[in-house]
DNA sequence: TGTACATCAGTGAACGCGCGTTCACTGATGTAC
DNA sequence: TGTACATCAGTGAACGCGCGTTCACTGATGTAC
């Protein structure tokens, strides 16, 4: 499935390229085999030959960029000094990632990243778990460490993330009533009195 | 559009019903006219008769229960005692409601809602924008009167709702580490702090 | 109360369209000797 | 260095399927006089 040559390579990224910039303009239902070879200029059949269907290919995207984002979050968790400074590490991290990379956010924020990347089993699921559990490990040291509310991982989970989240669903969803910079300076010191000890 | 006889009424709320089932054993994707028309035991000539398109039934299904989610929220601030108390009872209303109506919970958080919702119009839009502004009126209200933390609204409504809508999230997908009743009773203490003054 | 008529509700066969996928093939690249 | 061969990469016409929608029609209900 990866390629074993360096066009094939080339053309891989070409696909996903391609396959995002279908996406941010027509959306997901727009994310149609024809659009993406169109919009690549590479053949349907060398599309079937690197991702063996649509599914693989969105599924392909999804994991890249969604790598991308549990590297950054992590990261910014695992390289701050205390439980403060990770929560509001983390938090201006993410806001950052959907101000750089805004369609990349919205693919990942839409179904289509979970119901595909989810449908392909295993091999997807395994390279994620290893960053996401990384994040729930980081919490329970915050707990044990007496730094975070004791509570279970998944609600200081849910009161750290929610709010950026909504956030950004709401200035991606084309809201405009929310300024990203503002959340970044304000949400940190929020989010922290919810879930600090 | 809506139903001059009574008998259109109750071919109306079939399909409604129909089609929430659908979705709820089939997915946003299995969600097609032939499958409702099967699940429902009405033609496929009354569909169209009473909804127009798959888009509008979808649309007023979306429309129906986003109505009564909204309408239990905006009860639970309004009928609570001081910005606090509208905090927690705001919290438990959306937690119980998703325990109550899971199916219809999912379809809400799905994005089908949406993209069908605002795909109609004005109609749809202005008939929640009421109940929408009703929360937005009640958190001005709650940061004049010194009770909610002085931030842009959006902010405070992003720290209210977006853990809920995490735990929501997470409960519905099947991600089962997480309890709602447990939720209910720890999530408004830890969201007060985060946006009481 | 009875009849005529307009409107609403319900029906299902038929249609066209665009979708994802397949497949037989050609060309390019790397490797073994 | 040269040649033969296996594998990888790329191509695009063709296919079948299920989708949403249309339409001409019949039947039921309510209303006017």
């Amino acid at each position: 499935m990866s390629p074993k040559q360096h066009r094939g390579e080339v053309t891989s990224d070409l696909l996903l390229d391609a396959a995002l910039r279908v996406f941010v303009t027509s959306g997901e239902q727009g994310l149609t085999v024809n659009a993406v070879v169109r919009e690549s200029g590479v053949s349907l059949g060398s599309l079937y030959h690197h991702f063996g269907s649509l599914d693989g290919l969105i599924g392909a995207l999804s994991h890249r960029w969604l790598d991308r984002l549990l590297g950054e979050l992590t990261g910014a968790l695992q390289g701050a000094d205390g439980a403060r400074a990770g929560v509001a590490g983390a938090v201006r991290a993410y806001l950052a990632f959907v101000q750089e990379h805004p369609g990349p956010a919205l693919l990942l924020h839409s179904p289509l990243a979970d119901r595909k990347g989810m449908a392909r089993g295993r091999e997807f699921r395994d390279a994620q778990e290893a960053r996401v559990s990384e994040v729930a490990r980081w919490i329970q040291l915050g707990i044990d460490a007496g730094e975070l509310a004791p509570l279970p991982a998944p609600l200081i989970e849910s009161l750290l993330m929610g709010p950026v989240v909504a956030v950004a669903r709401r200035s991606l969803s084309g809201i405009d009533d929310v300024d990203l910079d503002e959340a970044a300076r304000l949400l940190p010191d929020r989010i922290w009195r919810s879930v600090g000890a």
